[in-house]
DNA sequence: TAGATTGTTAATCGATTAACAATC
DNA sequence: TAGATTGTTAATCGATTAACAATC
């Protein structure tokens, strides 16, 4: 038995799919539904009701036989276990395009992160403000990072960069980096890191189109 | 046995390691290193060597025992299964703060993918340049897409307009997708999506942070 | 030749799906 | 009560890793 405030553990794929609840939670919670069962989340994205089951069981919420859970309680649960209900501050490094849009892009603040300041090495950029954020010299991470405690990082910079700026990171304090970056970083133990690899789902995309192709050919 | 002009379809998993084989690829072909082994490559990447010779195989390319496989060669071979050597053209749809970002990256022309137009069906966005192109009206994407023959459509639209975009794309003949919402699409059979769940890879980011922080107390 | 490395078949591991008792 | 739905244990499936013969 899990004893309550026990760390609740979830493989990756269920991480990914717990999103995907919330959003169809939310649309039975616009049309007025008060309960909800496995099989109709699962109708829904065509997953397996005995897999929602299990995914939804990772935020300690019980269901009801004959019932299904309570909408409003399983949202605010699956929130509450993903982390979007308390906004956490993160740095950015890299103010190239990629890192301006993901700076100027105030969706995240939903998700709980918030983007508070953006760094760069080019001295061009420095002082250039990017939607309201001014972009600082990377020499200043360090002492900034510790002074708020800052956690997060995002890293938007060169391939070429990417090692180097994750060493700066960690030393700095920072605890889980977010990595646009094509590279497998390196970090000490007990450092995250989740990769955005999008030239690898770019990849993926075109080989299976090619594969689409081929196949009516 | 598997012969030659067969099509090689490789699991998700292989796709995305694929690319990490390149960029290490890469840095021996600079460093003037005429052959490697699947070991050497997997030191690097700290994977299994059996798996790096299972994923390689999938390129069709093959080593010779105790001398390994020749970088050129293999570089080439990885570039061609993915695709990157033959540009295909794409259409992205929704010119919000993302979708300027992915129009101006650069880089994507490296993985064989270049956006040609923008579409918007905010009237204040039509007629915008966005990094030298043209945002368009979307009722003009279905005639535009067949007389161009795109195949590929980038979706950086919001949740409530993604699965309408989704339909009027496969009407104008696109055949896959590179969906930046967090919308699951339905398409008909036959029509690749690819899902980059931005929102999902940040929530199992702060979710396994709280984790970390959690067992340090 | 000797032995390093490939390519492939078998064993393991983790995640998904099926089966089923418990229960509202 | 009857039966729909939960929560959990067992079976299946796919991907990773180990074992090993083939070979340069």
């Amino acid at each position: 038995m899990m004893t309550s405030g026990e760390i609740q553990t979830a493989s990756r794929p269920t991480l990914l799919r717990l999103p995907l609840y919330h959003r169809v939670l939310k649309g039975f919670a616009e049309a007025g539904q008060q309960h909800v069962s496995c099989t109709q989340i699962a109708g829904v994205l065509r997953l397996d009701p005995t897999q929602v089951r299990k995914d939804l069981s990772v935020t300690s919420i019980v269901g009801k036989p004959k019932v299904g859970y309570e909408v409003p309680a399983l949202i605010d649960a699956i929130e509450d276990y993903l982390g979007w209900k308390n906004t956490t501050e993160a740095f950015l490094v890299g103010a190239g395009s990629l890192g301006t849009a993901l700076l100027g892009y105030k969706g995240f603040k939903e998700y709980g992160l918030d983007i508070v300041a953006a760094f760069d090495s080019a001295p061009e950029k420095i002082g250039l403000q990017v939607h309201g954020k001014e972009v600082l010299p990377l020499d200043r991470l360090p002492d900034l990072a510790e002074r708020l405690h800052i956690l997060i990082g995002v890293m938007t910079v060169s391939a070429q960069a990417a090692q180097d700026v994750a060493n700066l990171m960690v030393l700095s304090g920072i605890r889980a980096i977010w990595n646009f970056t094509p590279v497998r970083l390196e970090v000490p133990e007990g450092v995250i890191v989740e990769n955005v690899q999008l030239s690898a789902s770019l990849s993926v995309l075109s080989r299976k189109l090619a594969e689409a192709l081929e196949k009516n050919t």
